[in-house]
DNA sequence: GATCCGACCCTTTTT
DNA sequence: GGGTCGGATC
């Protein structure tokens, strides 16, 4: 047991205590995983608790692989039998498991974002509704929003409340429209991400005989990243765990960053209403971060209102001060922060693997990418466009899961005119019309087009039904690798793609090769017992960005904030600090919008060990037009005095001579930084203004102007006729003036 | 039915 | 800057 010598007391109890309800409230960098780990590796080791009694729910597959490794150090291969991993991949192995309960076959297929956008488009299609006030994004949101909050179409449809929503927005049909999805979904034996989450809790509500089963199994429950679960996912483990009610959460409310998904922060508050009788332990002393770092994180997040009490503390060193690297453009800020990175390695010894640059957007990572290229560093981007939403991935994965799963529409659509066959969206159109008509699915219309359709359309899905039928025959007999690769060559897929000489046609045919290598690797996987296609097919619908995994060698790490929620680097380059970019326009109507955002930033923030650095640029491409941007509240939210001034990573100058200009007006820039852009001003000149004599002018004077209200004299430039004044208005921001016709009012001096 | 071209919208964030 | 969609044309 010589794990628990390394913990701190309230770790060591958030270990050991394996019996009964317990929040563990855990601040950034204070040793959570670690907590959840040796807890789990304690329930084996010292209680005897059989892995196969132990559910842990984590949030990502990067996560539960990670605890899993962490956990199989300690207790070696008994941690295989754990049950492990995402919510979504626990709950689909369920489903799997009990599918028919529910109406559904076993082999189910799981629509991905993809999926259900392009099946929502089609339905609104068919509607005839307004595809410009129905589109799919939005109706989209609505409908997982309400899956999330465990409305089901029924309820959505019989509440007044979200009809009248619906049509103060224009969208009355929401609700049919989301009927109409669930029946589509469900007659294409599929399931969206939400209803492996909606389902798994149907299931448990209405057949207690498996919920029962579930209960003897799972004797401990444990979530990590608590503050992200939804209410579905609340209610789904409470049920779980009502029996013997060891049920262990692990989370941290500052760092809730996914209310977009669902997420909903009540669920802390609940948890220590559904049990009374929790234990809570606080994990506040962060292993991480120097106190400069931990310092400017509490100054941040203490702006938030909604928040559990904590003060997560350091014992670390002082540390360095928080840098600032200001940049003209966005591609100047990814030279900046290119040479920056250069420099630290250069001036202490750092290898690439630690730095990261994060960004709110995934397209902020161009013009940084191209920066590390142009000077040597290597680099790695996790996250962006998944390897599995690649259009030629899709191609033979929609090939596969029709095969596997011939109810399956969305599939269908991608592949019955790949390749070429001459069937178009008209026929295309009309067998998802008649298959709707007649109530039956798109297979069995194809499996009788004779009876739909005439002529050479006929002809053509008929070879079609017939080529998908001996591929399901090869699915039967063979493993997943083989039947693969038969299909990917006998539909000419393959032969396409080969053919096509272009550069992108040679990647996208070594990127299906690089697909058929991963379904031969699951194959050979002695882990996994089942080899069939199905199952293959049921993993790879929930992996998302592995591509970026075959982590050959030291690199610079390049993410969205959110992906790197978890992870800590020695330093940590936070990029694109504008309002607007961040925090995001779309994020400003409401002040838990807001919150939300101030909550990434510090999810950005205590990313960092050692050395933090924030860049801003003033102008930027944005949907390829440039816009000017000004610095974002959130740095002005930070003390200046942890803030330094390299002024060798700061592109913009002042336009004066006086270069001490910006170093000494920074904090009273960026405090002010809200008048830099003329908004609504409450200044109104008095009636007897009266400008001053303005020879004697000198910079620190306070001064009024008829126009702009009051200010401060932050620079002066003598120049015989054309002296000017630069001036820092409170409400119109900087203007310079020329001193021989602006009417300025010397205040003081 | 296929292909090409211009118009248009768009970007949060992820399982 | 880029991806999608609809219209025009073959």
């Amino acid at each position: 047991m010589d794990y628990l010598e390394s913990l701190n007391e309230p770790q060591k109890e958030g270990v050991i205590n394996t019996e009964g309800p317990s929040m563990i409230i855990a601040g950034a960098g204070s040793g959570k995983t670690r907590v959840l780990t040796f807890r789990i590796a304690h329930l084996i080791k010292a209680k005897n608790i059989d892995p196969f009694n132990i559910l842990a729910l984590t949030f990502t597959n990067k996560a539960a692989g990670e605890m899993r490794q962490r956990i199989e150090e300690v207790v070696g291969s008994d941690a295989r039998n754990l049950w492990m991993g995402t919510f979504h991949s626990v709950f689909a192995r369920i489903l799997r498991a009990e599918a028919p309960k529910l109406g559904y076959p076993s082999n189910f297929t799981i629509y991905d974002t993809d999926d259900a956008k392009s099946l929502i488009k089609s339905i609104v299609k068919e509607k005839n509704l307004d595809d410009k006030l129905y589109k799919p994004n939005i109706v989209y949101s609505r409908i997982s929003g309400a899956k999330n909050r465990l409305i089901s179409w029924q309820d959505y449809i019989n509440n007044p409340i979200y009809l009248a929503d619906d049509e103060s927005t224009m969208r009355p049909e929401l609700g049919n429209i989301y009927q109409t999805y669930v029946n589509r979904c469900f007659k294409a034996s599929a399931m969206d991400f939400d209803d492996l989450l909606f389902k798994t809790h149907e299931l448990f509500r209405d057949h207690p005989q498996v919920l029962n089963k579930y209960q003897q199994r799972f004797h401990y429950v444990l979530i990590d990243e608590f503050q992200d679960t939804n209410i579905c996912q609340y209610k789904i483990t409470r049920k779980l765990a009502a029996v013997r009610q060891n049920v262990c959460v692990v989370g941290d409310d500052a760092q809730s960053i996914y209310a977009f998904r669902g997420a909903d922060i009540s669920n802390i508050l609940n948890f220590e209403k559904d049990y009374p009788e929790l234990r809570l332990i606080k994990l506040e002393q962060n292993y991480r971060s120097t106190k400069n770092i931990v310092a400017v994180a509490n100054s941040i997040i203490e702006k938030n209102r909604a928040q559990l009490k904590k003060k997560v503390w350091t014992a670390n060193d002082e540390g360095d001060l928080i840098e600032l690297l200001k940049a003209n453009s966005d591609n100047e800020e990814g030279r900046l922060i290119a040479s920056s990175i250069f420099e630290e390695k250069m001036q202490n010894q750092l290898r690439n693997s630690e730095f990261a640059v994060l960004y709110r957007t995934n397209s902020q990572s161009r013009a940084i990418e191209e920066a590390l290229r142009k000077m040597n560093l290597k680099y790695k981007i996790i996250g962006g466009v998944s390897f599995y939403q690649r259009r030629e991935i899709k191609d033979l994965l929609a090939y596969l899961r029709f095969t596997v799963n011939p109810n399956d529409e969305e599939s269908l659509k991608r592949i019955i005119n790949l390749p070429k066959r001459g069937i178009g969206p008209g026929t295309i159109n009309k067998i998802i019309v008649a298959a709707d008509e007649h109530a039956i699915s798109v297979w069995e219309v194809i499996c009788n087009i004779r009876s739909f359709l005439t002529g050479r359309a006929a002809n053509t899905i008929e070879d079609f039904c017939t080529m998908i039928k001996s591929f399901q025959v090869e699915v039967g007999k063979k493993d997943a690798y083989e039947a693969a690769n038969h299909i990917a060559k006998t539909s000419g897929l393959l032969k396409g793609l080969y053919e096509d000489k272009t550069i992108e046609g040679l990647n996208r045919f070594e990127n299906v090769q690089e697909l058929l290598n991963a379904i031969k690797e699951f194959v050979d996987n002695p882990e996994n017992e089942n080899q069939g296609l199905d199952t293959f097919l049921q993993e790879v619908a929930l992996i998302t960005g592995i591509d970026n995994d075959n982590d050959d060698g030291d690199k610079i790490t390049l993410m969205t904030i959110h992906m790197a929620k978890g992870l800590e680097f020695r330093n940590v380059y936070i990029a694109g600090m504008e309002e607007d970019l961040f925090p995001s326009q779309m994020m400003l109507s409401s002040r838990a919008d807001l919150e939300e955002e101030r909550r990434l930033f510090y999810v950005a923030i205590t990313r960092a060990e050692t050395k933090l650095f924030l860049s801003y640029a003033l102008t930027r491409y944005r949907f390829g037009r440039l816009k000017s941007c000004e610095p974002s509240r959130f740095v002005e939210e930070i003390d200046p005095a942890f803030i330094k001034e390299n002024s060798k990573f700061n592109t913009v100058h002042a336009p004066t001579r006086n270069d001490n200009y910006y170093a000494r007006n920074l904090v009273s820039n960026l405090n002010k930084r809200k008048a830099v852009i003329p908004k609504k001003s409450s200044y109104v000149p008095p009636p007897d203004f009266e400008p001053s004599d303005t020879t004697n002018i000198s910079t620190g004077m306070r001064v009024e102007h008829p126009k702009f209200g009051f200010g401060e004299v932050v620079a002066l430039d003598e120049n015989g006729a054309n002296r000017k004044a630069k001036v820092l208005f409170k409400d119109y921001g900087e203007k310079t003036l020329l001193l021989s016709f602006a009417k300025l009012k010397i205040h003081d001096q």
